[in-house]
DNA sequence: AAATGTGAAGTTGTTCACAGCT
DNA sequence: AGCTGTGAACAACTTCACATTT
């Protein structure tokens, strides 16, 4: 489970947020198959959720659709994207060239929602190198320079538990203001950052509990 | 994000059980410390949690704090783990050998939580096999066979979202009931199967939309 | 007629306040 | 005295019912 806890606009449910990157996908599919108008009901199935909230959640942000009628399926796409801030190519760093941030950086999926991965960060670089193809791995002390001049926002964090705490404050102080972590312990920031929290153990352990007998 | 649409026992919120998890990752940790004895005021607080919410949440299993003393440290290690259902070894399966899923096999920090990965499975295994130093991939074929073999319960799912029903549905066949998902789609599956949905993409979208100014 | 938008009702999850052990 | 366990109050989120628009 991922947990973000920043309500900055408090009226707004932060699990409509996470429907609507759901809902933004659902209609990217739709607009590849040429549909361009849709109803909430269907819209809301594919999304696998209820008409209901659909309908309630795109409320938070205004009136888009026409009675009688449904959704304009492009036009809803780029109002989601618009509201979520991905509608231009956002700059991105990763902290901890590990295990895990190995096969982060590995993975190249980020790139295709609109996310560039610009640099990755390691305490020793020349070992982060020999775990990945990566080209820009660079050491912790250019984290200040590279984020300010790229403007970056956002850094996936990927660093061993025992040092988190102190990364991310690092991230903070370069300028960082939304941190993806992976690592599992409860990260203090400043009221004005953001942090979401993955763990890919906690969810096999959450099936784990489900499927006993 | 990540999201199971199984409430077995419906008296119990599912973050609960996520909590469950947090707590034992705390508890393990001050055992290392060799701290015996803790009060939920102070576990909470490592498990950034309020003191109620975790006591609540140890009563839905039961009491085993003492009163004026608070927690034997070990002892709920165990109580949670054996509630998990991960004090034993659980065998795990992967599916889909690409971009993601030869991230994940990278990733060795499954094993470290009680979780071997003992056959990845892929369309094309040798192509697959490019992709990642880990031995055991099996072409699609092989799934029932070596699901029942080893008694495995658990798959991770890295496919490409246009088969992911598909595998989904042949996981199910093979026996598998619980789904670790990593394609950002709605699995249609039968009552009796638990899906955990992850989706790195949405995180960051999630987070995206946090951080606007 | 068809489908959205929305106040009100209902449900679920969290926090409080305090009773009850040790 | 200190700290857990828990019903009751509260808050957050979801669903319903229906008025409204095209």
């Amino acid at each position: 489970m991922s947990d973000s806890k920043k309500p900055i606009k408090p009226e707004i449910p932060r699990k409509a947020i996470y429907r609507l990157s759901i809902y933004m996908r659902c209609l990217t599919r739709l607009q590849g198959n040429g549909i361009e108008t849709i109803s909430s009901e269907a819209l809301a199935k594919a999304a696998g959720v209820k008409s209901t909230q659909l309908r309630k959640d795109l409320t938070y942000f205004g009136q888009f659709g026409t009675r009688g009628l449904g959704y304009d399926v492009e036009q809803l796409q780029a109002m989601i994207s618009n509201l979520l801030g991905t509608s231009s190519l956002q700059p991105v760093i990763l902290v901890g060239v590990g295990n895990l941030g190995s096969a982060l950086l590995t993975y190249r999926g980020f790139e295709q929602e609109g996310f560039e991965v610009i640099a990755a960060f390691d305490q020793i670089p020349e070992a982060a190198r020999k775990r990945t193809r990566f080209k820009e791995i660079r050491p912790m002390a250019d984290m200040d320079e590279i984020v300010q001049r790229a403007g970056v926002r956002m850094a996936i964090l990927a660093v061993p538990n025992l040092v988190a705490q102190e990364v991310a404050n690092q991230l903070v102080k370069a300028g960082i203001v939304g941190i993806l972590n992976f690592a599992p312990i409860m990260l203090e920031v400043p009221e004005d950052v953001t942090v979401n929290n993955v763990n890919l153990a906690i969810e096999l352990e959450n099936l784990s509990y489900f499927i006993q007998t």
